[in-house]
DNA sequence: GTTAGCACTCAAAGCTAGAGAGTGCTAATA
DNA sequence: TATTAGCACTCTCTAGCTTTGAGTGCTAAC
C-alpha cells in the first residue's frame, strides 16, 4: 500500500517527536520538528498536524503552553509502523561476541552473566528467567548419600542442563538402596518430561508390588522432598541502578516503588511467564503492563530455547522512552546466541 | 570507674542527640535535648555542652543557626560506650525463629533467604557472603559424564556443603576412567582442605608414574576447568530499595552512586572479606569505610561458621543514622542461628 | 492547504520579605 | 564557679510575587 502524502507526513512528524523526546526528555515543540523535518513545512502547519495526532491519542501535551510528549499509543505505533526492522551493526555484534567467549557451562552462572550483559549493553535493567525445568526431558539421574540421612539428587536433562539438590530424609537410606532406586529410574524414565515424572511414579506405585513398590515410594519421596521439578522459576535481575540514571526517575519517591516492585520479583515473574510460549520479541509498553508500579516502563522480552525443549525468557526493562530499535536488536541477538551456545 | 557527673552528663546528652536524630532526621536543638533529658538543666547549659561536644568532633552543626547532628565519631562513641549490650526481645527472637523453620538445605537457596530475612527484619540492605570453599575439608568427590565431553564434578565437604559444576573437557573421557579418577581422589584426598587440593595433585603428578601419572593429570585438569575451588566468593544482596526510603537518600543523585556501587559487588566483596577472620560483630561507620560511595553508610557484619571450618560473612548496610542496637542484635542472632542450623 | 501574525497560557526561575528555629555572647544569679 | 535568663544575630525555609520564554491556538491573508 502506498502512503498518501498526508499519512507519510504524519508518520514522519511522529517519528521526529519520538526520537527527539527520547534524546532530550523534554516536550517537543512545533518549531523543533519543523527544523528537523526536511518537509519544508512551517511550524504552524506542523502545529496543526501535532494537534491532530494529540486528538487521536499518539501525543500528549503536559500543559497548554508546552510541547508534546509521546503517549504509550504513540510508542506502540512507532514500534509497529515506523521504526522498521532493527538490527545490530557489525561492530556491535562483534563486541557482544567478544564478551561472550569463555563463558561458564553452568546455567546459573551463565544466567547472571547474561542478565548483566543485557543490562550493560542496553543501559537498562536486564533480566533473565531461568529455564523452566518441567518441560525438560530426563536423560539421567544420580542419587547418592552424603551423610546417613542426607542425599544428593542430580538431574540431567537432554538439553544438558543439570540441577542438583540436597535432600534431608527422615530415615537413613543406605548406598545400595539408593543405587537401586537410581538404576530403576534410569531404566524406566529417561525420555520423559520432568513435569510428568511425579505422575509416572505415582502410577507405578499403584501397580508395582513388593520391593519395587517400596522403591517407587522412596523415589517419589525423594523427588517430592527435593523440590527440583516443581521449583518455581528463578529470575536474574541486573542493573536496577540504571533506572536511577533516567531523568524521569530522578525523584526517589517515584523510583522507590518501582525498585521495590522489581525487588519483590514474584509479580515480575508472573509478568515474564505470560509470554513464555510465544516466539519472537514481545514488547509491552507502559499501561499495557498490568502492574501500576511498572506503567512508566516498557518491557522488551524474548523466549529462548535450550536444545528445543527447555525454555526460559530474557529481556530488559526501561522507561517507555527507550531506544526501541537498539533494545530489540540486542535482546534478539542474545536470544539467538543462547540457542547457538547449546546447539553445538 | 565511676563517672564524674560531668562525664555522665555529656554521655546522656550525646545519647539524646543521637536517638532524637535517628528518629527525626533533623538537626537536634538544645531545647529539645533539655526537655528530653531529665537532668534539670536549662537549654543554655546544654548549649555549652553541645558546643564542647562539637569541638571534640562528636557533633556537627550544618550551619550557625541549626541544631546538631551526630558525626561518625559520635556514632562510634555511642556504639562503644553508650548503647550497652543489645539483645533481641523474646518476641523478636520468636518471630525470627518462626520464619526460619522449613528452610532449604541447599546453601545457595538458604543464602538468598537469609539475606532477605536480614533485610526485612532490619529494614536495611541485607547481605551475605557465601562460604569460602578454600578452607572446607573434602569429604568425598563424585565425577560422572553427561555427554561424551561434558562431565559433572560434585564436591562434598565435611560441613555437608556441596558444590557442583559442569565441566566441558577437550577430549572425551569415558565413564570407567572417570570412576578411577574418582576412586583415586576419594582414597587419597579426604580430610584435606580444598584450598590445598590442587597443590597436592600437582605434587603427586611429579612423583606418580605410568597410569597414575595420567590419572593425576586428568584429575588436575578437571579441577582447574571446574573452577570450583578458586571460585571467588559470591555475594547475596537484598533490599537495596530500602535505601531509597531513607530521607537522606531521597535525592536520586546521591543514592544512584551508592546503588551502583552496591550493584558492582566486587568492591563490596573486598570490603566484606576484610573482616572474614574476625569473630564477633564488626561495625564500620561512615568514613571508616574506605570507599567514598559508601561513606554515608554504616556496615554491620559478622562472620559465620559452618561446622567450624568453612566460613562466610553476613551483615547489613544502612545509613550511618541507624538503629545500631537493633541491627547488631539481629545480625548476631542470625549468625548464631546458622551455626546451630548446621550443627545438628 | 498553508502560513504569518499575534494574543494568550503556563511552568520555571528569580526575587523579596517574613517567620522561625537555634545559636553565641553577656551579664546576672545561686 | 557553674548555671541561666535575656537578647541580638544568623541562617534556612517558605510563601508570594514578578518576570521570562517557550509554545500554543486562532484568525485572517495568501
Amino acid at each position: 500500500m502506498v502512503l498518501t502524502d498526508l499519512e507519510s507526513r504524519r508518520k514522519k512528524i511522529l517519528e521526529i517527536v519520538i526520537n527527539t523526546y527520547i534524546e532530550t526528555v523534554l516536550p517537543v515543540g512545533s518549531s523543533t520538528v519543523a527544523s528537523k523535518s526536511r518537509l519544508g513545512l512551517s511550524p504552524a502547519t506542523i502545529r496543526n498536524i501535532m494537534s491532530d495526532l494529540e486528538e487521536e491519542g499518539y501525543l500528549f501535551q503536559p500543559h497548554t503552553s508546552a510541547g508534546r510528549v509521546p503517549t504509550d499509543k504513540g510508542y506502540r505505533y512507532y514500534v509497529e509502523n515506523i521504526m522498521g526492522q532493527p538490527s545490530l551493526t557489525q561492530q556491535e555484534a562483534e563486541l557482544l561476541d567478544a564478551s561472550w567467549s569463555n563463558q561458564p557451562e553452568d546455567f546459573n552462572e551463565l544466567a547472571m552473566f547474561l542478565s548483566r550483559l543485557l543490562s550493560e549493553t542496553t543501559g537498562q535493567v536486564g533480566l533473565l528467567l531461568l529455564p523452566r525445568m518441567k518441560k525438560g526431558i530426563l536423560k539421567r539421574i544420580k542419587i547418592f548419600s552424603v551423610s546417613p540421612n542426607k542425599i544428593i539428587v542430580v538431574l540431567m536433562t537432554e538439553s544438558d542442563i543439570v540441577k542438583e539438590r540436597i535432600v534431608k530424609t527422615v530415615e537413613a537410606m543406605d548406598e545400595v538402596w539408593l543405587e537401586k532406586i537410581c538404576k530403576y529410574i534410569n531404566s524406566e524414565c529417561p525420555g520423559k518430561p520432568l513435569g510428568l515424572l511425579r505422575e509416572f511414579l505415582e502410577n507405578k506405585l499403584l501397580f508395582e508390588k513388593d520391593s519395587l513398590h517400596l522403591l517407587c515410594g522412596d523415589a517419589l519421596k525423594i523427588f517430592k522432598m527435593s523440590g527440583l521439578i516443581e521449583e518455581k522459576q528463578r529470575i536474574c535481575l541486573e542493573g536496577t541502578s540504571y533506572l536511577l540514571r533516567q531523568p524521569e526517575f530522578r525523584d526517589a519517591q517515584r523510583s522507590r516503588s518501582l525498585l521495590e516492585f522489581l525487588e519483590k520479583k514474584n509479580e515480575l515473574l508472573e509478568l515474564a511467564q505470560e509470554d513464555l510460549d510465544c516466539e519472537g520479541i514481545r514488547i509491552k509498553i507502559g499501561k499495557e503492563i498490568p502492574f501500576e508500579e511498572m506503567q512508566s516502563c516498557s518491557f522488551v522480552t524474548s523466549m529462548y530455547k535450550v536444545k528445543n525443549n527447555i525454555c526460559g525468557m530474557l529481556g530488559i526493562i526501561g522507561p517507555t522512552r527507550m531506544e526501541y530499535p537498539k533494545a530489540i536488536s540486542i535482546v534478539d541477538y542474545i536470544t539467538r546466541k543462547i540457542g547457538q551456545f547449546y546447539e553445538r
